[in-house]
DNA sequence: GCGACTTTGTGCCTGCGTTCACAAATCGAT
DNA sequence: ATCGATTTGTGAACGCAGGCACAAAGTCGC
């Protein structure tokens, strides 16, 4: 994180910068619930039903918009439309971004084939393996290279998103590849922690992860459960042999 | 969210209550990274060390360990067996936990097949889907059955997690059945904003909020430059394509 | 045109998570 | 047995994000 900024007149850059990653997040479920309120033909829509929708507490919806600018009409509310152009524009969608998968199993076929991408707007340009059978073949359209191709062929078709499929083993190298052929943004389905430079953004889906945290849920549903049991001596008869362990 | 807790006297229940989700997250890396260790005969490990393997803070993660419970040597480290036992206790990782995947499609293909599921201690035990044509046939050694059989099956067969790989339209609906079966812990890849009831954990994997947010990035570096460009003036002619921000 | 009503935009407070920095604990060498 | 080196565990400070609540702003009805 960059000094303060002691800044008051927000240009478009300070503004930019100052958006918490937490809301980023936030506005493209936003845009997502607007889109669908469009295709329904709603035009106007406030603060409170949008942050129903969406699931968060209406004023921080409305914090988050405001980080994108004032668009909404007191008494009002928002115009749909508007607020997805402008979405959009912060977002950075509407331009391309040209992506590349890297590693075809089943995960990395399924992203190819994902006709255009989650959301449209990013195009598949670019699709790695080892597998020399799978070199030259296309899947969704794009022919298979080399991970060995990968920093000369994300430079020649200015890949600005990298997409690492690949089993944990091949992850690092995968990466170190893709930064060396100028991509600065990756997404990360390998069970691994990347090392990269600071000027590259990682986001990574870890679905072990995802997994063992709704298990510590479990368990500490069970463990108040049986706790409370032990505390207020209410025996609950049907349990069936839920023992804790502490 | 519950009422605050004026605990002071730290009992193993409000110990668990009182991990921060992202603590909890960033465990399960650790805990990764650990088993990792282990297998290459690593006995014991500092602070430090650990926390460069697992990109994190060394501060970080001894309170993320602190957690757990204090299991280091001073002047030592962690015993990393002693810490993938504790780790694997607080997580809910001695016990198994039944899933059920919902939506055979691309991805739910991939997840039935994923062999035992990442890291194991995760059996599938149910998978579901509408089409017809699926109704009993064997997936990664399970039978299909119909999404209206949620409920009874998973209640049957002790489901603890419920996973939805679902087109965006049927989520909620399946959603409503798996907690209507008795399912508490939820993860969910649908990009749809699920509404459940308060003691109903979701999890999501949103791939698209993922693009979006790395777009995000592409065009605040896009922005940066741009903008320098135009605010120093400086114009940059040869630049061949490698511009430093910061 | 004016007043009542609605809804936005935001200043301020609160609380949580991160980071710092140091005391306590342990080991190994002398 | 004592001292120095090392590393943990945690109290305290900090900073950021979330939530409340209200003033500003605009609409609609009369």
């Amino acid at each position: 994180m960059p000094a303060v900024r002691v800044n008051g007149n927000g240009d478009v850059r300070d503004r930019a910068r100052a958006i918490p990653e937490a809301a980023v997040a936030r506005l493209a479920v936003y845009l997502r619930v607007l889109s669908a309120l469009a295709e329904q033909g709603v035009g106007t829509i406030a603060s409170e039903e949008l942050s129903v929708a969406a699931g968060v507490n209406s004023a921080k919806l409305r914090k988050d918009l405001s980080y994108v600018g004032s668009y909404g009409t007191r008494g009002v509310g928002y115009e749909v439309a508007v607020l997805i152009e402008e979405i959009e524009r912060i977002l950075g969608l509407t331009r391309n971004h040209a992506v590349a998968v890297v590693g075809i199993g089943n995960l990395g076929h399924a992203l190819a084939n994902y006709g255009g991408f989650p959301g449209r707007g990013f195009p598949v340009v670019a699709l790695f393996d080892v597998d020399e059978d799978l070199m030259g073949v296309p899947v969704g359209g794009i022919p298979v290279d080399h991970i060995d191709d990968i920093p000369a062929v994300c430079m020649a078709r200015e890949v600005s998103i990298g997409v690492i499929a690949t089993p944990p083993p091949a992850a690092q190298a995968v990466c170190d590849r893709l930064v060396s052929g100028g991509v600065r943004c990756i997404l990360n389905f390998a069970p691994v922690v990347l090392q990269v430079p600071d000027d590259v953004e990682v986001r990574k889906v870890d679905l072990a992860v995802e997994m063992q945290i709704l298990s510590f849920h479990v368990a500490r549903r069970a463990d108040s459960e049986g706790l409370a049991d032990a505390v207020d001596g209410t025996e609950v008869p049907g349990v069936d042999g839920v023992v804790m362990p502490r």
